[in-house]
DNA sequence: CTTGACTCTATAGCCTGCTATAGGCTTTAT
DNA sequence: ATAAAGCCTATAGCAGGCTATAGAGTCAAG
């Protein structure tokens, strides 16, 4: 019985089939243990690392966590708490109906400037290239277009960091 | 008459006023430029940056560019185009049309996922806390919810680079 | 004439969640 | 026995739009 078969048995696994069975990438997974979300249940003579199948688990949970909109240094303390016996079930619920809030500011802004966008596109319809810069682009766009830019850059849920 | 005074008269600025009067940081402006967005309209012989007025013009531009949810590289690309003398009315055109698309899909995008997440906190009020890792945090997700979440990293408009 | 505000260039860092590369061992299959 | 495939660590890069720092020159007021 080779070494891998003994693995085989009690189902440890290495990282290569991890990613296959679970579909994240294997690099991704060493990422995501130097993030401390995850962590073989040994490593082989090798170094290789073993997973049992809680990794899939453990996984899973990621994943869910990440589709709630947690990032991973959230998800990272979460995993942490737990670890060391607590629940934290408040401040996970905090966490949750924060990203909620944070969620309907972030769909009011996109509407408006949906709204803004659709506006200047029948202005141009409608009035066909006017003058200006570039085919009326300037004139289209009324001043109370011209506003923070989705909290700059296009990203949401960065944490603001700018100074005033 | 200081040569200060002479730029004063035909009112050439230093990248501070300019800076002030637009709101634009002053490391923004040499970064715009670096990115082929505005350009001083002179040096003084020691080399400082100055501006005329065309350059509000410009960055109003630039600024309302970027509320319809244009990347730099998309208006440095208009800009150079108009420099040129050509007017690429029909391509900036076509530009905000696929930004509103974009923008539809991630507003559907967000309503899904605002709604799932509405989902989970209701259940947790109703059902309060259940086993499971955090809080019955796992139980309280559908499989359902495990989607790409939201074009991984919470960005939107990155252009997909991922391999499949 | 000095001090401090301003400007210059060049380069690096931030933020997030990966993704990729280099260089080197180990295991598996032929 | 050998080569391909897989694994290791460490480090760097990407996307986008800035922001910050270092080190040095310039200019205006007192």
């Amino acid at each position: 019985m080779t070494p891998a078969e003994r693995d085989a048995l009690v189902s440890l696994r290495k990282i290569g089939e991890v990613a296959k069975r679970s579909g994240i990438a294997v690099e991704t997974l060493r990422f995501y243990e130097s993030r401390g979300l995850i962590e073989p249940a040994g490593r082989t003579a090798s170094g290789y690392r073993l997973y049992d199948d809680s990794v899939f688990e453990r996984l899973a949970f990621v994943k869910k966590s990440q589709a709630v909109g947690f990032t991973l240094d959230q998800i990272a303390w979460i995993i942490a708490e737990a670890r060391e016996g607590r629940r934290p079930c408040v401040e996970v619920r905090q966490m949750a109906r924060q990203r909620l809030d944070e969620l309907d500011e972030k769909l009011t802004e996109l509407r408006r400037y949906r709204r803004d966008l659709k506006r200047t596109l029948d202005a141009w319809d409608r009035e066909g290239v006017k003058e200006g810069m570039i085919c009326g682009f300037i004139e289209g766009l009324d001043a109370a277009v011209v506003r923070p830019v989705l909290g700059r850059a296009g990203r949401w849920r960065t944490s603001e960091r700018r100074k005033p």
